[in-house]
DNA sequence: AAGATAAATAGAAACTATTTCTTTTTATAT
DNA sequence: ATATAAAAAGAAATAGTTTCTATTTATCTT
């Protein structure tokens, strides 16, 4: 583990480079999505010199790619990243923890129908995060900030 | 219309003042949804001196209460508001003029199946968007930006 | 109707997240 | 081993949002 990463790279045409890597190893390591700013704080513990763009860059293009996943928070409007499994799923983010866990449900079906009939329109696309507790978090009750 | 908008401001608790009633106006005459630098440029139409703080302040109050909803963009990370109908729906967003519509079917009693029988946890709120094409922009097959 | 008071606003400034730019470095193809 | 195109550093700019203080204003009380 920690080595197939440079071929998901190669995919994406994208040089196989440490900083990259790191980047993936960084979050395959991770049950939880993470900020540019954490992912660059975890950097920094491992290169002497990485900038900030150089996070921001990468974790676009990877997200860009589809080897990541943006997840919006509705608390602050920033982004997060993570990556997982390649078919349509959606998300179930723990709001004490911040693990996230796959959803396999969707009622993209029943929507575009909706939108066809009711609203006359072509759906394209559609986003769906579901909030709550994690086993864990629901078992000890506490909201870790 | 735009004389019971001063009760909404009644019912929050929040003082009516002229400034608010306009915010309130002018999304009550959009269908689509506007940032608070569009809530601003067409403040500025009505009164000579208002600041963006004032904006950002009263969307977001009146958002906490429930008159505005917070719309979540995935392009850019900014969210912007809109007000309408009081039960539970979701939103369909044209991409192409910005419109948005309200959509009703909701998964919400699957999701909570499948997040408490699979993952043992426990849904607390959720968010679904819709994203296309409204029937005038799927019609004309432009997209304005 | 007038005064008291707590909320709302202006305007400036601070802050934070993100992006852009230019130069240097580095991975990869030849 | 070299060429070249992509990636990265580091500084700086940008954009969105929030904070702060003094002033104004809506509403409550009498």
């Amino acid at each position: 583990m920690g080595e197939d990463l440079s071929v998901l790279l190669k995919n994406l045409n994208l040089k196989v480079t440490p900083k990259r890597l790191a980047i993936l190893d960084i979050l395959d390591a991770e049950m939880r999505y993470l900020g540019p700013d954490e992912v660059w704080q975890r950097m920094k513990a491992r290169f002497k010199s990485i900038g900030l763009p150089t996070v921001y860059r990468n974790l676009e293009e990877l997200a860009n790619g589809g080897v990541l996943i943006k997840i919006i928070h509705p608390d602050r409007k920033l982004y997060y990243y993570l990556c997982r499994n390649t078919d349509h799923h959606h998300h179930f983010i723990c709001i004490s923890c911040k693990k996230v866990e796959d959803l396999f449900f969707c009622g993209a079906s029943e929507i575009e129908r909706e939108v066809k009939n009711n609203l006359k329109g072509h759906v394209i696309s559609h986003l769906m995060q579901v909030y709550g507790l994690c086993e864990d978090c629901a078992a000890t009750k506490t909201i870790s900030t």
